[in-house]
RNA sequence: GUGGGUGUAGCUCAGUUGGUAGAGCACCUGGUUGUGGUCCAGGUGGCCGCGGGUUCAAGUCCCGUCACUCACCCCA
């Protein structure tokens, strides 16, 4: 115990854990590396001002919880709410979408939001991202749906749903918009709810509270102000997903908390998280490029939650993968066994066999004990008796059965062991 | 930012009507002078979240505060 802490909404992950951590994040991305997208990595921090235009002003994560300061330069930077808009900005920046397109690119990492920590919600979280940019093809959101579901079914978790819907784009929703400003000012609603119908009106849809939920029954919905061309793209998208087996139930109600969604918004849900039960989410982001100064340039992406699918696993009872282990444990008894068995440790990791050996005088029962609690399925043991005999004893921790080996032979003979 | 619940050993928790702390697990040591898992014995480890108050006496009662936690809001 020290006087220090994790800060509050953080935690620090632990053995053994945190091998399920690492699991689930290679599982989740596996899928889009599987299907062209390249690694990206971005700063954890950015200009304020790219999440105010790209992310939306008018939004939570915007408005009340960034990690904002002032560097030592005057700068206002933020710790990065999300990924989206930093990867744009990557690709603009470095003018990739010059290139071929689409800009197919995945990424992983850590992000920060100012929110009271809650089940499943933390101040520092973990997300693996995908996005495709560049191309206004239905078959690119379609993919990415199926890759994230497929990541999720690779890791063994059944109990998700796929929500989607379509929010139009710049011809059509704005129309929409209009439409159920005009039904929400009808309605009876709070203070901070009236003033979200003047700002994010959309926004009120998807709010859960029971006197605010009955209330929107009759609420227009987005699909039936569709344009079109946004018909066409969302009709694409769920005959896609069809193709590929993938279920999924349309959300005529579902609304994401950033601005930037364009035509597909969907979101995928565990029932057995509690209250913050999206596991991953993402849409189209057509109009973000130009709101954050570049040319107009289409794309969709998605973000996975690391820390959640952890929960939902849990949550599952599904078995996390196990911790790697170690495949021998050296014990040895006294000076000058250490510096030999050292050697011999080392030959064996560099070979690819993984080895830890006993530390410090333990004693032979109290380093059997740890031998035995690495999970080692060989110990090699090396004391005074031996050295004089020229040998090491090679135990089978799962039998009990000891046998002598010449000390000449005994790097090559575990090596051989585990080949 | 708003509400509810909970704070006692590393972990999970007991602690009677107030009398200044216990169990199980884990860890270490020994039983076995060179052999793990089972068993047995012993041991390390607590400002009882923190501060104040009532009292001869507070883990226990009162007030405050902080932390954790769940929910609202929002999202991964």
């Amino acid at each position: 115990m020290t006087t220090f802490r994790a800060p509050k909404g953080t935690f620090d992950l632990l053995p053994p854990d945190s091998a399920t951590f690492l699991a689930v994040r290679e599982a989740m991305a596996a899928p889009a590396r599987a299907a062209g997208y390249a690694y990206v990595e971005t700063p954890a921090f950015e200009d304020t001002a790219l999440f105010e235009r790209g992310v939306g002003e008018s939004t939570d994560v915007v408005s009340k919880e960034m990690y904002t300061f002032e560097d030592k330069g005057g700068r206002s930077i933020t710790l990065r709410p999300e990924g989206t808009a930093s990867v744009l900005r990557a690709v603009l920046e470095h003018n990739l979408h010059r290139g071929p397109l689409p800009v197919k690119v995945w990424y992983s990492g850590s992000f920060y939001r100012y929110e009271r920590p809650q089940a499943g919600r933390y101040r520092h979280f973990s997300q693996v991202g995908a996005e495709a940019i560049g191309v206004e093809s239905a078959a690119l959101d379609a993919e990415l749906v199926v890759l994230a579901v497929d990541g999720f079914r690779a890791l063994g978790l059944r109990d998700f749903r796929l929500l989607l819907n379509s929010l139009g784009c710049r011809e059509c929703r704005p129309v929409y918009r209009a439409a159920l400003q005009e039904f929400l000012r009808g309605l009876d609603l709070d203070e901070d709810t009236r003033r979200r119908v003047e700002i994010n009106p959309l926004r009120v849809l998807d709010d859960k509270r029971p006197a605010v939920a009955a209330q929107l029954t009759d609420a227009p919905l987005a699909a039936d102000y569709l344009c079109e061309a946004c018909k066409t793209h969302h009709e694409q998208v769920r005959d896609l997903l069809g193709v590929a087996g993938v279920d999924f139930e349309d959300e005529p109600r579902l609304v994401r908390g950033l601005d930037y969604y364009t035509r597909t918004t969907f979101e995928l849900v565990h029932d057995g998280l509690g209250s913050q039960s999206a596991i991953g989410g993402g849409g189209r982001y057509d109009g973000l490029s130009e709101s954050i100064g570049g040319p107009a340039l289409p794309g969709v992406g998605w973000a996975l939650g690391v820390d959640r699918t952890v929960l939902a696993l849990r949550a599952e009872g599904v078995e996390p993968p196990a911790g790697e282990g170690v495949r021998v444990f050296a014990v040895p008894l006294g000076a000058e066994a250490s510096r030999l068995l050292f050697s011999a440790v080392t030959a064996w990791r560099r070979s690819g066999v993984s080895a830890d050996l006993a530390y410090g005088d333990r004693g032979l029962k109290g380093s059997m004990k740890a031998a035995d609690r690495s999970g080692a399925s060989h110990a090699v043991v090396v004391g005074e008796r031996d050295l004089e005999a020229g040998v090491a004893q090679v135990k089978d921790l799962s039998t009990g059965e000891q046998t002598a080996v010449p000390l000449d032979d005994l790097v090559a003979h575990i090596q051989e062991l585990f080949s």
